[in-house]
DNA sequence: TGCATTTTTGCAAACGTTTGCGATAAATTT
DNA sequence: AAATTTATCGCAAACGTTTGCAAAAATGCA
């Protein structure tokens, strides 16, 4: 069945194509009746314009693009579903691409966002991305780039993200105020921004804030390596009375310690970490975490998207601040 | 800046769109040495083809879309992440667009797809979708849907889904093995297909299998309905020795019940679940479920939505089987 | 050298829109 | 009644490709 389009609503009605149109836009050139006439057939013939005439013509897309190193991620996922909450609502699509964390795939992916011509893209650097260039020729297209979560350093770019020495701050503050004699608190890959600017804001504050109280710190790059280091401090004499961890991932390694060797959460050890709130509960008590919402992240991203492409350019780093969430484990 | 068309090239090198435009394409028409030139400066000039363009031309869009109930889901961001893996490797990008279980966003969404003119869509049903109309719809456009996880009824459909029922037999049959005495198995929501045959499989394979075993079977709309029918069946004087939960949300329930009463597992009780595996391997000891892979689903999905376009229609209904996965839990 | 082939290239239409501008008809003014 | 304005509408070009067909150039052969 071929597809009705403006040409043969403008012949069965007697029409030119370009009144047709302009009826279905409701322009002010066009009589009330004519445009009565051409709804009405446009209706019972199931007209839907063909988006990619209308962009080769005008130039615009309505489409975004979003690029994470991976979908199936209790973080991203609820990013994406805000952006894509927000994008309905102000008629734009968006196009969602993975880049497993590999350069190559960030690569193809960024081209296809560009022969696509979107509108912009929301990028999250893949986990060791250096060369910016290819953002670069986005930028040369005229494409805006809104960076998420993990964004490059310059200031030149658009880029939102968690307040991440505010939320490792505040779970110093929570582990000062319970009073932690011996805190074991667990990173992620060192090589991550991310993990160094928490661990760095988190040491700061400690050692101003609480300089008698014992701090072990430790990366783990995998949630069997997270159980693996709990379980070795585990073993030693001096036993750790909290214990703080700075993703869902290495929280989960923690956990799964912790119910095997049946520690009592939290009396016998304080339990507090860095998450969106979804493993948190899922234990019992449930985990008492510094949120770090994904989905205010997205809400936040698409604001700055708008911006830029309604305003030109608006350059600068925005921050969703956290909070604290009571759970039991502290 | 703007973008390097065709014309462009053409101009630069004095030759015709037409011989640029198949020189690009390796065309045996054209001449080696002017296949090279074009190359050349298409290169330099960093030429990329307006797909825009491309699909008006071609009318044929490379690109999918997807409705799913919602993103941010363990088992739809697995499902998502293959099919979005074979995509790229095919040449195909995805348009992901959630329903939020909500039929009118279902009926946009599906606009923007015939907007967009996709390649073909992927579509999980959201809960209470009855009127099928609008896939009608898609198929008069000649827009192939594969339909997946939450399927319509009637065999005119292309479909793949969990084989649901083996995934209730096969727990069946563990628990049998186990020789437990009492279980109590909890489902979803009535109303969904998925549930009820789940339901109906595991009590039939029960009942005939293992007459002498009590089973109650109790219906759950959230995590937190399954704690707290959970809870109430702890209380009685007859305790259970299996708990089987239909999903991971219902699992989530019980296990925070579970961990609330310090119940051992599984030497005081035995668990098992359905999931696709990353819930059950929160737990210590790991829970042992039936596998239900998003992932392996959104495989299959694309050979059958492949199948679909270059083949005509296939119409059939296809599941992937399901596994039972060893934890430490029954 | 002349003719038939083969190789290489260009013309032009088409895909479905949008939009500036001009044309026509109707309404208003003088 | 003529002149001017206003309300409607159509023409045609453009967006960047692809592709059937014709044209031109190069080659082969007798």
């Amino acid at each position: 069945m071929t597809n009705t389009t403006l040409k043969l609503l403008a012949q069965q009605l007697q029409l030119s194509i370009s009144t047709v149109s302009r009826a279905l836009k409701d322009h002010p050139d066009i009589s009330a009746a004519t445009k009565e006439k051409v709804h009405a057939l446009a209706n019972s013939l199931d007209y839907e314009p063909n988006a990619y005439a209308i962009q080769l013509r005008t130039q615009s897309s309505k489409i975004f693009g979003v690029i994470v190193p991976a979908i199936a991620n209790l973080f991203y996922d609820s990013f994406i579903a805000a952006i894509e909450e927000e994008s309905r609502k102000n008629g734009y699509a968006l196009m969602i691409l993975q880049s497993s964390n590999n350069i190559e795939n960030e690569l193809n992916n960024l081209k296809i966002f560009r022969q696509n011509r979107v509108s912009g893209v929301f990028a999250c650097l893949s986990a060791h991305t250096q060369n910016l260039e290819v953002y670069e020729k986005m930028s040369d297209r005229d494409i805006p780039v809104v960076f998420f979560d993990i964004v490059p350093k310059e200031s030149k770019y658009t880029k939102v993200r968690m307040a991440d020495e505010r939320c490792a701050i505040i779970a110093a503050e929570n582990i000062i105020q319970r009073g932690a004699k011996r805190v074991l608190a667990l990173f992620g890959d060192p090589a991550l921004s991310i993990s160094q600017k928490r661990k760095q804001a988190f040491q700061q504050f400690m050692e101003k804030y609480a300089p008698k109280t014992h701090c072990t710190y430790v990366h783990t790059n995998s949630s069997a390596e997270a159980e693996a280091a709990f379980d070795k401090h585990l073993s030693k004499a001096q036993k750790f009375d909290t214990v703080f961890a700075m993703t869902d991932e290495i929280l989960i390694g923690v956990m799964k310690s912790i119910q095997a060797h049946n520690i009592k959460v939290p009396t016998e050890i304080g339990v507090i970490s860095i998450s969106n709130g979804f493993i948190p509960s899922l234990y019992h008590p449930n985990i008492s975490y510094v949120e770090t919402s994904g989905f205010e992240l997205g809400k936040l991203a698409f604001v700055q998207m708008l911006a830029n492409i309604k305003g030109g350019k608006t350059l600068s780093e925005l921050t969703v601040d956290a909070k604290f969430v009571e759970g039991g484990s502290m």
